[in-house]
DNA sequence: GTTCTCACG
DNA sequence: ACGTACGTGAGAACT
């Protein structure tokens, strides 16, 4: 029978440090509770002992310490933010029926040990699970210690059994006490003997054992030859006898805590469910529910207490008058919530009939005669409407040559601007995060596929899940509605958010022509090089391997051909180019390797990655995502369109099989230098801005600043060089991350920073004033409002911390920046449909819009887009797009 | 599902 | 003493 006994304050302090600041809605810290539940969870995956039970520290100074006169109370109490996670912890252990044990004047280690002895006095087995090595004395053939570390929110245990311990330390775990009254430990206020460090101690417990043994026999040790108990040592040793035998027993773990314990009371128990469902409800930990499969207990508040109206009333309409009727109700209501299934085969639209009662109708595809004229009615500008995933509706929409007008709020985005680094906004999410509700599956309606019928095996069921998300799509556009006002994000919602959707979804339909037969003869060619390459890379590695798994690549480099390791990733040698190139010229496979890769990625990634996703007209259509970036910008999916190839010579051919169809051109766009600009702008740099007023290159501007030199003196290096310390700056750069990138020494980085600082003083003070004002906000935003927010800031962790600053300075740029293209996108689009063009735009890529035109719009479409793009804001720098116009996306790059 | 690598702005 | 630039998405290998 084995008993886990859990060092608790240990735990949860390794918690608290090793998980990013989690907090719920009304700023409860949650991340010590949740991380310490993770671990809990893994423990008891790994060991399955029968009995559990967790011990806890007293504040005050304890026992053994009092017993010391030199004890000074130098352990800092914990953060606040961690000590309002104590008790918590405490519910939900208790909740689980798993015992604890505290006692003033005892630490825990006194506890823990005093349990072990107990349990192995009732003949049971003991695993203690800790952060700290002080409880390696307790270490038996039936007490094992579980070591548990943990970084960046990953969890690993250590077990140290009496074996593994002499392997690491040399001698006998209890003799770790007699180390402690050698060495001292500073954390735990023992102070050993002066003038003997780990090093020394080491050594002389190695050889004899304990300090009994030490200090009866001197005499004979001093003699010894090699022995690590040199005169000097010796005399400290002598002097410090005192020292040494106090140490000892401050060292020493008692196991005699006058404690009830027995391991049959520890014995494991089902969890009280209920209660603790209502506590992790509490706390926001919509993941541990379902982890633990728990349920609401009986008798739980009903939905429509809990902040939004369940369907009271739900009609299905069938009827073509009462259909009109509820089109000309829903004209009058200043606005209604609505879903609607896949395909636009169905429709749950709820209106509030009063303060408490809200009504549901369904219209069904084929079971509403004039279900298209419905479609027309509804999906008119004069309805005012509320939906969850506004974009992707809108798709449909155009298809069906329905309007995409009349929508006032997008639940979705709504979340998306409130909390843009959630990741994932889906209606059961925001039903537990903001009404600490469970909302059922969306699955029963979302997948109407012959596996998942949607009105059929369950249709009460399907609709009845469509109904009570509408319900909550209503009741969200309250709850966010009001969020977002108090914040000043409705604006960010109602101007650029909202007014996209039509655009992406547009943009997205269109989609860009590929020209599919170059595409494939690119492939036979790349296939051709990679086969050249991999047998020479075979022939200089002596063996065949998968070049492309890092693991067998990183033994062929470094242990075959012996080459020197660069640098080490988590799981062994890095490989990345990175550190090829450092390799470069040592040996002739390297430039081998180099080259298979840059054919393997062109190849894999876009040549057959692209081929997979041409529609059946040719096109390429990406799915723009606006809920997914943490600073505003959009991102691409299926396929990934921002990052098709350009830097180099052969992935740059890439973007020639972007075509204009027969009778078109492409006209592309594209913003010089916005985040500097706006970056001028924001710090109020009028340095900078003077810069860019002049018309002048700013990365030759900087170069000549920083190096001291006109501009016509300024080399390609040095420009080369103030580029990456204009881009360094713009990221929130650190000397060491800018000397790596331009291969300077760590001083000199120093120093072109420096330089640049005392050039651009509005950088300078913008750089520290935005983190200041970061810490005291909890947020940054953008000159349009939108928010990221940033506990990182709080952080105890400085790796954690120093993100969060870098962020504070970049966010306000990068978002700045993205506001600025989305409200370009919004002109653009609507700018050519007013002037009557055949003009499409078709791609964004962060800095740059594409738009496909007939080649007689070609030239007019060229200067709309940059009078557009330009004319978007009018700050202290003007914004400069530059246009040109080809066949092909290569070409027309200007 | 995670890790590494690499493509873009 | 430590670890190191912001924001993304995709493919391949490995667990």
């Amino acid at each position: 029978m084995k008993c886990m006994v859990i060092d608790g304050n240990s735990i949860i302090n390794r918690a608290f440090y090793g998980v990013k600041p989690l907090s719920t809605r009304d700023g409860t810290p949650t991340n010590a509770v949740y991380g310490f539940l993770n671990i809990l969870q893994k423990l008891l995956d790994e060991e399955t002992p029968e009995a559990l039970c967790v011990t806890f520290d007293r504040k005050a100074p304890t026992f053994r310490h009092l017993a010391y006169a030199g004890y000074k109370a130098t352990r800092k109490g914990m953060p606040d933010d961690l000590a309002a996670q104590m008790p918590i912890l405490k519910d939900i252990l208790h909740a689980m029926n798993i015992p604890t044990y505290e006692m003033d004047g005892w630490e825990a280690d006194d506890l823990l040990g005093t349990i072990a002895a107990k349990d192995t006095e009732a003949g049971w087995d003991t695993v203690i699970v800790t952060g700290d090595r002080d409880s390696l004395q307790l270490i038996t053939d039936r007490t094992t210690v579980k070591l548990v570390t943990t970084r960046m929110g990953q969890t690993t245990t250590r077990n140290m059994t009496p074996e593994t311990f002499r392997e690491e330390y040399g001698f006998e775990p209890i003799h770790i006490i007699d180390l402690k009254a050698l060495m001292g430990d500073s954390s735990d206020n023992i102070p050993g003997v002066k003038g003997v460090g780990e090093k020394t101690a080491m050594g002389l417990i190695q050889l004899y054992g304990s300090i009994d043994h030490l200090y009866d026999h001197m005499p004979e040790i001093c003699q010894a030859p090699n022995t690590p108990a040199k005169p000097g040592v010796v005399k400290k040793l002598a002097e410090g006898e005192g020292d040494a035998r106090m140490s000892y027993d401050l060292a020493t773990i008692r196991c005699d805590a006058p404690i009830e314990f027995k391991p049959e009371d520890a014995q494991r128990q089902k969890v009280n469910e209920g209660v603790l469902y209502d506590l992790f409800l509490k706390l926001e930990f919509a993941k541990l529910i379902e982890r633990f499969g728990l349920k609401p207990p009986q008798g739980d508040a009903p939905a429509e207490e809990k902040g939004f109206a369940c369907t009271c009333d739900s009609e299905n309409v069938t009827d073509a008058g009462r259909m009109e009727e509820l089109l000309q109700l829903f004209r009058e209501r200043d606005h209604v919530s609505f879903l609607a299934l896949p395909g636009l085969d169905g429709i749950c639209v709820e209106w509030d009939e009063s303060e408490s009662l809200s009504h549901a109708a369904l219209f069904f595809s084929g079971e509403l005669e004039s279900y298209n004229d419905f479609l027309r009615g509804f999906f008119a500008p004069d309805i005012k409407k509320v939906t969850h995933g506004a974009k992707d509706l809108m798709n449909t929409l155009l298809a069906e040559g329905l309007s995409t007008e009349g929508f006032v709020f997008d639940t979705e985005l709504a979340a998306y601007l409130l909390a843009p680094t959630d990741g994932s906004y889906d209606l059961e999410k925001l039903a537990m995060t903001y009404f600490h509700f469970e909302a059922p599956k969306a699955r029963l309606y979302r997948a109407p596929d012959a596996f998942n019928p949607i009105l059929a095996p369950d249709r009460a069921g399907a609709l009845g899940a469509l109904m009570s998300h509408t319900a909550l799509v209503d009741g969200l556009y309250e709850e966010l509605g009001g969020r977002l006002r108090d914040l000043g994000l409705d604006k960010v919602l109602c101007e650029i958010e909202l007014p996209l959707c039509p655009v992406l979804a547009d943009m997205e339909r269109a989609g860009v022509l590929v020209d599919r037969k170059a595409l494939a003869d690119f492939g036979v060619m790349l296939d051709a090089q990679i086969a050249a390459d991999e047998a020479a890379i075979y022939e200089l590695a002596g063996k065949k391997f998968n070049i492309n798994s890092t693991q067998q690549l990183g033994k062929i480099l470094f242990e075959d051909l012996g080459l020197p390791p660069v640098k080490k990733t988590k799981t062994g040698w890095s490989t990345n180019a990175e550190v090829l190139e450092k390799l470069r010229g040592q040996h002739a496979i390297i430039d081998t390797i180099l080259e298979y890769r840059q054919y393997a990625k062109l190849k894999s990634t876009y040549v057959d990655g692209l081929t997979k996703v041409i529609a059946p007209d040719g096109r390429i259509h990406t799915s723009f995502q606006n809920t997914v970036t943490a600073t505003g910008r959009l991102s691409s999916t299926e396929p990934n369109l921002q990052n098709i190839p350009v830097r180099t010579e052969l992935g740059a051919k890439l973007r020639d099989m972007f075509t204009a169809a027969p009778g078109h051109l492409l006209v592309d766009a594209d913003y010089s230098q916005i985040e500097l600009r706006l970056l001028a702008c924001i710090a109020d740099d009028k340095t900078m801005q003077a810069a860019f007023l002049g018309g002048e290159d700013i990365h030759t501007a900087t170069a000549a600043q920083v190096f001291g030199v006109p501009a016509e003196l300024v080399s390609h290096e040095m420009r080369r060089r103030a580029k990456a310390v204009n881009f360094g700056i713009v990221y929130g750069i650190s000397d060491f991350s800018l000397s790596q990138d331009i291969h300077v020494t760590r001083g000199e980085a120093r120093e072109y920073m420096d330089r640049y600082l005392n050039t651009f003083h509005g950088v300078r003070e913008y750089m520290s004033a935005v983190v200041e004002r970061a810490k005291a906000d909890g947020y940054v935003s953008t000159l349009m409002g939108r928010r990221r927010w940033l506990p990182e800031l709080k952080s105890s962790n400085y790796n954690l911390r120093s993100f969060g600053e870098r962020v504070a300075l970049n966010m306000p740029i990068q978002g700045t920046a993205a506001d600025v293209i989305k409200l370009a996108m919004i002109r653009v689009w609507r700018a050519l449909q007013e002037a009557g063009l055949q003009a499409k735009l078709i791609l964004q890529v962060h800095d740059e819009l594409i738009v496909e035109c007939p080649e007689g719009e070609a030239e007019t479409v060229r200067e709309l887009l940059k009078r557009e793009m330009e004319g978007v804001v009018s700050y202290a720098v003007p914004l400069r797009a530059d246009a040109g116009v080809g066949k092909n996306w290569g070409e027309a790059k200007a």
